[in-house]
DNA sequence: GTCTATAACGGGATAGAC
DNA sequence: GTCTATCCCGTTATAGAC
């Protein structure tokens, strides 16, 4: 109908907007194929499946981030801070411009046996790997372990907060708004670069 | 079959198990009545509908934890320190003898939508509420909206590490071991407290 | 490339005998 | 309380006309 948006476009931002309100199970290929105006065969004709479409919804928004993490993280120096670190490898998440796609990014990040493993394989192992080693070189007491650990708590307090967005404005009475990023960026760095330079408990074998 | 164990409870230990491997859309009535060596009746005969079941299995879950944690918060004293208000809060529910209910419970506080709503009116509100006012009054010189954020970020940081328990050791070449729970415990409070400790950003009004 | 129509299946729920 | 049998619906995927 409308050849300004080709097809395959309108099936992904229809997929993306419904995943992210719906969660994955629960869309059909009919309410995507609806939403996007198109028929219910183009879905399997451009995507393979209804799992590979998953896959291309999430890689169409998870590269850019990921480009510009590296290309902060690069930009911040030689040596860069916690907290430079930090907002490197949050900034471009918080950042999208897209209302619905930060709770699906949440979601995917917090729903195990799908597709964690395969988006953690294919899209964030390396960059996981890049931070937790800066990470590591800002703060060379802290054991190597515990640089993951403290990097998983970071991810998950972030993912969290985008998996909730939606009520945690009702549950805080209105106190918590999640519309003004830089404000959140700046107050998960402050919490999380504190907790990065927390002493490390005392190892096992002492 | 085995009178030993009433249909009831072998439904609701069933529907744990399945529910926390494959999630809630992905497990059939057919599925958990197989595997409790059920009739597919018995479910709506004793639940009403699979939707009312996940509520009893949350519900016999949550309630203990939630009990122990007033429990600890109320045996810390009159005036409770941020490491010991952490501390009752994440001991019960990481202290949890089933393994399979920890990525449940991690999937079930981060999948919004579904029962977030309600699991968080009917069996978290009130505890949020408590634990929130003790961090508040340890911490008197934080804003109270900075409170709440940070108890998000600390119950996403946790919810996080036992969504992702089956392949964080994976991903961390092994470095990272769930199964000790004191050292988790003892780590995610550290972490935490340095994070609720950190001065707060100055606001907006200033 | 795009559509209609349908195949093939599995789901939740329930009626009614025991 | 427990079972069998069945209803009725929605799902993904595909075959085949255009």
């Amino acid at each position: 109908m409308n050849i300004s948006v080709p097809t395959k476009d309108r099936i992904l931002d229809a997929a993306e907007k419904l995943f992210s309100d719906n969660g994955f199970d629960a869309t059909s290929l009919r309410d995507i194929t609806t939403s996007a105006q198109v028929n219910l065969a183009a879905v399997n004709y451009h995507f393979q499946s209804k799992d590979s479409l998953i896959d291309s919804v999430i890689a169409r928004r998870i590269e850019p981030i990921n480009r510009k993490r590296l290309e902060m993280l690069e930009a911040a120096g030689e040596n860069p801070g916690v907290e430079q670190i930090l907002t490197a490898f949050l900034t471009p998440l918080l950042d999208l411009e897209l209302e619905c796609m930060l709770p699906l990014m949440g979601r995917i990040l917090s729903t195990p046996g799908q597709f964690v493993e395969r988006v953690y394989r294919r899209h964030l192992s390396v960059v996981a790997q890049r931070f937790r080693g800066a990470l590591g070189r800002a703060l060379p007491e802290l054991p190597e372990d515990e640089v993951w650990w403290r990097l998983h708590f970071s991810i998950g307090a972030v993912t969290h907060v985008l998996s909730w967005g939606q009520i945690i404005p009702a549950m805080t009475d209105g106190m918590c708004d999640l519309r003004d990023r830089r404000a959140l960026i700046d107050r998960a760095v402050r919490f999380l670069a504190a907790g990065f330079r927390a002493a490390a408990a005392p190892s096992k074998s002492n």
